[in-house]
DNA sequence: TCAGCTATATGATTTCTATCATGTTGCAGT
DNA sequence: ACTGCAACATGATAGAAATCATATAGCTGA
């Protein structure tokens, strides 16, 4: 980590990396906050058990993305972190990171620009899942994202909080 | 603005008033981005038009809370601002606003604690939502937030995005 | 080439919730 | 004490989507 720093993933240059087999837990609830996480490879899972047992799943990391942003700033997680896939993590202390987003305020930027953006992206899928028809979801997903590649249409189904079949259908409906 | 810097909107502290009647917009989708904002009073609607005509409704901002906060780093905006009330909005040349936060790493900190904290519980919100009863809604919210106060009930259904008569079923079931 | 998986597609039935309707309660302001 | 409003509450009905079922197309690896 010589010279450059100019976006904030670059302060894991060089941070050493954990291997976490597929079912494995990077983090648990309750545990105390010491590191600072990023994706390298695979992908990991956020999730928050519920009273009735069955788990919350709050965020899918993949690679390149960091774990649970907000824990930066607690003394304990709230959730679990779980590889869906095996995983390569790296890892830096809480304390050595902070200290480089204070050092580098270019980097600081770059986390901002990007929590910016993802708080931003966020609004939008929470505003496309209140509205209650599937045909209104559809519209407001293409108006935000345009017209998705082949093969993706399953994708959008989920993401707009919809069944394979009711999306399929709805789009049946308006080739006619 | 003399010497107390610890959290982002102090960067404010100071900065000029502009009063903007119920109805009329901050700004509007494709204007240039030249300032930063900050609620200081009143209720201010980010709204994205959409192809159909029904404006979907992406954030609504209180007092002391920012407004687009992504457009920072972008070069025009990509919704509306408009006041939901008579409101008064703090405002600052982005530059300026860029400036004090790579020269003031601690407010740096807090909007990245903020932005941080906001994307978590967004991500909530929209599992929430991505739960298809009544009953499964209710269920995380509580699990997430713990009891309302009387009089606040009707708040958790806009919340977690059900009508109030479902909310009130679902609690007199739970009740017998 | 064939098997297997995934996306696409559509019909029938069931389950849920929105909506409409209506009523009660409790509080704030006059 | 009265008025008005908002929250709380519940019944009836209609509409929408989940679910279950089933089928075809297209790609991928053995």
């Amino acid at each position: 980590m010589i010279s450059i720093m100019l976006q904030w993933f670059d302060i894991f240059d060089g941070a050493p990396i954990r291997k976490v087999a597929k079912g494995a837990a990077v983090f648990r609830q309750e545990d105390r906050v010491q590191s600072m996480f990023l994706v390298r490879s695979g992908t990991v899972a956020l999730e928050r058990p519920m009273t009735d047992g069955i788990p919350l799943t709050l965020h899918i990391a993949n690679a390149d993305m960091a774990l649970a942003e907000a824990s930066l700033f607690a003394d304990t997680y709230h959730c679990d972190a779980v590889a869906r896939t095996d995983a390569e993590i790296a890892s830096l202390p809480r304390a050595t990171f902070l200290a480089k987003i204070r050092d580098y305020p270019d980097a600081a930027l770059s986390l901002i620009e990007t929590l910016a953006k993802e708080v931003q992206t966020q609004r939008a899928q929470i505003e496309i899942l209140r509205l209650r028809r599937v045909a209104d979801r559809l519209d407001a997903w293409l108006d935000l994202h345009g017209e998705p590649a082949k093969g993706e249409w399953i994708n959008v189904a989920d993401q707009i909080g919809v069944s394979a079949p009711a999306l399929y259908r709805e789009l049946a409906k308006r080739r006619n």
